[in-house]
DNA sequence: AGCACGCCGACT
DNA sequence: GTCGGCGTGCTC
């Protein structure tokens, strides 16, 4: 019997080999294509996995095979190279096969349902509507408009091209339906040609120019394109992705977390029309399918988005540009937990095509490559429009007497701005009212039962929140420890700021942007609106605050709390406390008015601090390396954490201690072990967690090592009684 | 991860 | 005598 065909399918679930399948009865052989999904049974139930080679001879000797159910798909979802990059992604971090495939395709593919038709549907003119004169319409505008548009075009309109077009559309569209002048059609083919955005070229500077022309469109590159907010970064992506889109090919940007940087997606929209998809959250599970189906047959030219949309098949992937990589939203904290900087770069390499990485306070991971000489480093040193950078200053707060966490030297800043009809920013990376709650007679502290964490107060509603596991509870007037009814709230967060603020400024409008503000959808927008019409005067906030959006009239930036970064457990605090100062930093000032940075800190002479302020980010990150090189931290060696934990406080530390024996036994004294330690914050949510940190000089020893730990973990008894997990390059210790 | 099997405690 | 606890093992 030479029709012997074996399938090995890769199926989502927690294990680290392929399983092999007899191909479905009846099936024909060109139908058993890699990358086509497969419906098998496995176990008591069935699975949808996918095809990733044909076999001739299984490995799995003497045993009969079950037979799959069935094909999926006509044609392969994903092709042989990016089956590939996913399959290496899958080992890089340890992760399954079959859920790293999974976690690539849209969930409704996942599910195994049929793949959505990229149908779309389109505006036509009617035979009536085509009789139609424009001078019939001079009073409906909108109406003539519309009527000009769609008599130009041969093959319809669809409703995304009529509004890149038109401001309104939609009822000047069905008063003309109603006539019977237009109809909707359904097409086999997604887009009309017509559509594209126009790809005018823009004046560019002399640094983004030099940095456009040192990019080598033709092969793989990494960049990092270096450039202080308002450098022009966007710019240089526009160029180089017009320039890719015109060769032909297509262009992926990912971006840290969509509903932060709508600017940025306004522009490209803008730009480069109705080729662009766009992975919103908001997209339903169908339209999003539809659009990863449009990036995959090559007909969307340009897929932006978050991480996720990394792994999104492209057949003629030309460019990747990643953008704001040092943002930490790009590494995934659980499950697959990938970072999708560095695997941008790896499938960049795989695909020969450049990778852009841009960032105005690069990562020292990526700040190393470029300064080795691994990356290009692009700079682009001159702020458009000649705005100049904000001048930073460190206001010193030992002994002074603060009013909820103000100073009054930023009191008497604050207040100047106003005066001079300017905004001021305040950041507070802290939301609620207050993180302390305690009793003044006994010293009780409100702590959260199932976290080893103190409850913050969120005042409005008197409630105790746990930022760490979410559970709350109502505020008791007396204390729960001595009955006494003096109970206090120490330290402060974003509400308590905003009272403080709205007494000190009454007549003054007070926008306060965290997580609580937002939460609703539309909700930022809505702020964000408000304050570029100059609804509000003080904006206060938290990191959200530091991400993606540009406020031109503010003029002072006021930096609450910056001290726990200097001595955070974690040897990268200091890195992220810099990353952010600069950051927020950035929001602010414009040509004519230059900003200010006031910065409150109890330790004004620290020297990575004073060498932030006087001489910027590069010079610190280039003394934060030198710091990671003598000490061996990374990017000057490779770490992999092992995490576990579990209800039972013992149990996390059982298994890690038999995990180290294991690994110190296979590592050949080519990897150091840290650890078990107990996690910085011991027991969350009610789950002990401890971790096992790995560091060696090379990849590879930790690779080697890896690939025979992790299943050799697997089939611990130990690891029964926890949940644990492998964080390859982690990014937080936590 | 699911989901079976299997071997010991309190129940209609 | 069963119902069901969760320890152990398997998934082509």
């Amino acid at each position: 019997m030479p029709d012997q065909l074996i399938l090995r399918v890769a199926v989502p679930a927690p294990l680290y080999n392929s399983f092999d399948y007899l191909p479905p009865d009846g099936t024909l052989a060109e139908s058993l294509m890699p990358g086509v999904r497969v419906s098998v049974p496995f176990g008591r139930g069935d699975r949808c996995g996918i095809l990733l080679e044909l076999l001739t001879e299984g490995n799995i000797a003497g045993r009969r095979l079950k037979r799959a159910h069935a094909i999926l798909d006509q044609a392969p979802l994903f092709m042989k190279a990016d089956l590939e990059f996913l399959i290496w992604a899958g080992r890089y971090y340890q992760h399954p096969v079959g859920e790293v495939i999974a976690n690539a395709l849209p969930v409704r593919l996942r599910k195994g349902e049929p793949a959505a038709s990229v149908k779309t549907t389109r505006w036509h003119l009617t035979d009536l509507g085509l009789l139609q004169q424009a001078s019939s319409l001079k009073r409906a505008p909108k109406q003539a408009a519309l009527l000009a548009l769609l008599k130009e075009s041969t093959n319809g309109l669809t409703k995304e091209h009529l509004a890149h077009q038109l401001d309104t559309y939609r009822s000047p569209l069905l008063a003309m339906q109603q006539k019977g002048w237009v109809e909707v059609l359904e097409h086999d083919d997604p887009e009309s040609s017509a559509s594209r955005g126009q790809s005018a070229a823009y004046a560019l500077n002399s640094d983004q120019k030099s940095a456009v022309d040192a990019v080598d469109l033709g092969r793989f590159g990494a960049y990092l394109l270096d450039g202080v907010t308002g450098s022009g970064k966007t710019e240089v992506y526009l160029t180089l992705v017009n320039e890719v889109i015109s060769k032909g090919r297509q262009a992926l940007i990912l971006v840290p977390e969509i509903g932060l940087t709508p600017q940025l997606i306004r522009r490209f929209e803008a730009r480069l029309g109705q080729g662009v998809a766009v992975l919103h959250s908001g997209l339903g599970a169908l339209e999003r399918e539809q659009a990863w189906h449009l990036a995959r047959l090559g007909h969307a030219t340009v897929v932006l988005g978050t991480r996720s949309a990394l792994f999104t098949p492209l057949p003629r992937l030309g460019l990747i540009v990643v953008d704001e990589e040092h943002d930490l939203s790009y590494k995934q904290q659980d499950g697959f937990r990938y970072s999708a900087r560095d695997l941008a770069v790896i499938r960049g390499q795989r695909g020969d095509c450049p990778v852009i990485l841009g960032s105005a306070t690069p990562s020292l991971e990526t700040l190393h490559n470029a300064q080795s000489g691994r990356y290009g480093h692009l700079k682009l040193t001159s702020r458009a429009g000649e705005a100049k950078l904000a001048q930073m200053d460190l206001l010193d707060i030992r002994s002074v007497r603060l009013e909820a966490g103000l100073s009054p030297l930023l009191i008497e800043q604050i207040r100047g701005t106003l005066q001079a009809g300017n905004q001021a920013l305040l950041f507070i990376n802290r939301r609620g009212y207050a993180p302390i709650v305690t009793c003044h007679d006994c010293g009780w502290v409100a702590e959260c039962r199932r976290c080893d964490a103190r409850m913050t107060l969120h005042g409005s509603s008197n409630i105790l929140w746990c930022h760490h596991c979410g559970s709350q509870r109502r505020l008791d007037p007396h204390c729960p420890e001595c009955g006494a009814d003096d109970l206090r709230s120490l330290g402060q967060g974003t509400e308590r700021v905003e009272e403080v603020l709205s007494q000190l400024f009454p007549e003054i409008g007070i926008v306060r942007i965290d997580r609580d503000t937002t939460r609703r959808k539309g909700s930022l927008d809505k702020l964000l609106e408000g304050i570029r019409k100059g609804k509000y005067s003080i904006l206060l906030g938290t990191q959200m605050l530091a991400k993606g959006h540009h406020f031109p009239d503010v003029t002072l930036v006021g930096i609450l709390d910056v001290d726990q970064g200097l001595f955070g457990a974690d040897y990268r605090a200091a890195e992220r406390m810099a990353q952010q100062i600069v950051q927020v930093s950035g929001r602010a000032g414009r040509a004519e008015k230059p900003g200010r940075v006031l910065i409150q800190t109890r330790h004004p002479d620290h020297p990575m601090m004073q060498l932030l302020i006087r001489r910027g980010y590069d010079a610190f990150a280039s003394e934060a390396l030198a710091e990671r090189q003598s000490a061996a931290f990374p990017p000057f060696s490779y770490q992999v954490l092992l995490r576990a934990e579990a209800p039972q406080e013992s149990a996390p530390r059982v298994f890690l201690d038999e995990a180290h024996q294991q690994g110190v036994a296979l590592a050949n004294g080519r990897v150091e072990f840290w650890g078990p330690v107990p996690a910085p914050m011991e027991r969350r949510a009610g789950r002990y967690r401890a971790h096992l940190l790995l560091q060696a000089h090379q990849r590879s020893d930790l690779q080697r090592l890896l690939a025979q730990w992790v299943v050799s973990l697997a089939s611990l008894k130990s690891a029964r009684r926890v949940r644990w997990s492998v964080d390859v390059d982690p990014q937080e210790m936590l």
